[in-house]
DNA sequence: CGCCAGCTTGAACGAGGTCAACGGGAGTGG
DNA sequence: CCACTCCCGTTGACCTCGTTCAAGCTGGCG
């Protein structure tokens, strides 16, 4: 079980971002994202110290072991965040889209890296500030509160999956999991936008691209999915998917 | 991939379990469990409202998809967390012993079974007076919330070992989670109380009752453990044990 | 046009699962 | 006190699902 040697792009804090302040007012994820919990005031006040982020496909925001220095909302685009073993087995933990939260964890130093699956925009927001933020205003810290216990559960769910599930299985809760978030954001739950590799997949289900590539054709075959175009793909038999992630 | 049918000792809220007021000043674990953010006058009030439980080794303190009606702090013995699938295969993901909290997930159903591994006794706190508390006391906020995002560390770090370890990193990654969390608790981290019994630990790492049983075998053969007493095990080389846990 | 990265497919292999048997300790009942 | 049972852990033999290794295929890009 060996994987692909680290030769990821290297974009750290600053480097290939424009970073302007930005007015909260007009935010596309604004009553999507943990903002949403925030009065006009506290806004005004974000907007004094927060910054704009962007990210090519490829680009890491920050790598496993990194300081903590900042809190990012994902404002466009799609993140994936990863562990890596010291002989390069790679393991991704989860999946951010548009609206997501990232840094609920309050540690010294990042137990992940984050890398860009598509060009990425991100609001960051300054660590102490934040912190200061959330220690003044009791509904953001429930807001946080409820967003570390649901990412509490869904890692559940993929333990679960990791631990329990054929790779059959794991690739329709998969794609159930991708098209429950896609209308989460108001995209098409059937048609799905699916930005990242079959590596990636794999990496994130426990599985090799090879048996990832093998099962995909097997839903296919099977008449559950069809592939529409490139990073795309259609779901035609939503009953009978869920009844195969269910086991 | 089949797993027994599920044939646990029902025991539910109040059955078998003598519910006490309870002073807080006296208690075991009060400083080490999330009480101790709370002052003599919040302590106090929780006095009023929390209530002892017991079970016996295998009884269940609630099930999957029962509704949320309280919060625990474990003052004693070991507990089980496990999900099901509709055919039997479990997943445990998670362990809890002295000084835990139990029920960092503010939803309106209990995702998981929650199953004693040997006698347990469990300060319970009705849930909405709990809420009112948590919205009252910002410590307890701030505690609550980083009881969360370590929670979701250590399902990241499982996540990997499910997705990407072999059995035997599996092993040496669980002796050496479970002697970090012994010393935390003041217990000896070489000579291991180990409660769960191998078809436990083959629900928690993804495998079976006959794969723990070969690596534990094959782990005491190179001398890295032995077998103590029954439910304990002694870490020879804990350096080796590490390396082994780490891929 | 040619190159490279990502995806797919085939064939052989192996880590861990399945099935089966056995041994030992704890609880039970005669 | 012993006989019996049951559960848990261990071990062996065999098998399978997913991995590994290898080869081609496709589409985007210089």
């Amino acid at each position: 079980m060996k994987t692909v040697s680290q030769m990821q792009t290297e974009v750290r804090s600053g480097c290939g971002s424009a970073s302007v302040v930005n007015a909260c007012s007009d935010c596309s994820v604004r009553s999507r994202a943990i903002c949403a919990v925030l009065d006009n005031s506290e806004l005004a006040e974000l907007s004094k110290v927060n910054r704009h982020r962007s990210l090519g496909a490829g680009d890491c925001l920050f790598f496993e072991g990194d300081p903590t220095e900042a809190y990012y909302v994902v404002t466009d685009g799609a993140l994936k965040l990863y562990k890596l073993l010291p002989d390069g087995r790679r393991q991704v933990i989860g999946f951010l889209f548009k609206g997501d939260f990232l840094g609920a964890t309050f540690s010294e130093e990042h137990a992940f890296t984050v890398e860009a699956l598509t060009p990425t925009e991100l609001c960051q927001m300054p660590r102490e500030k934040f912190e200061l933020f959330v220690n003044d205003s009791q509904p953001l810290g429930r807001k946080l509160l409820q967003v570390a216990t649901n990412g509490l559960a869904s890692a559940q769910e993929q333990m679960l999956l990791l631990g329990r599930k054929t790779a059959q299985e794991r690739l329709a809760s998969f794609l159930v999991w991708m098209s429950a978030r896609a209308e989460e954001r108001g995209d098409d739950g059937d048609h799905l936008g699916v930005p990242m590799s079959r590596t990636d997949m794999g990496d994130y289900l426990g599985l090799t691209v090879e048996t990832v590539s093998r099962t995909i054709t097997k839903l296919k075959t099977s008449g559950v999915i069809s592939l529409a175009e490139r990073g795309y793909i259609e779901i035609r038999n939503r009953d009978r998917l869920e009844e195969i992630a269910e086991g």
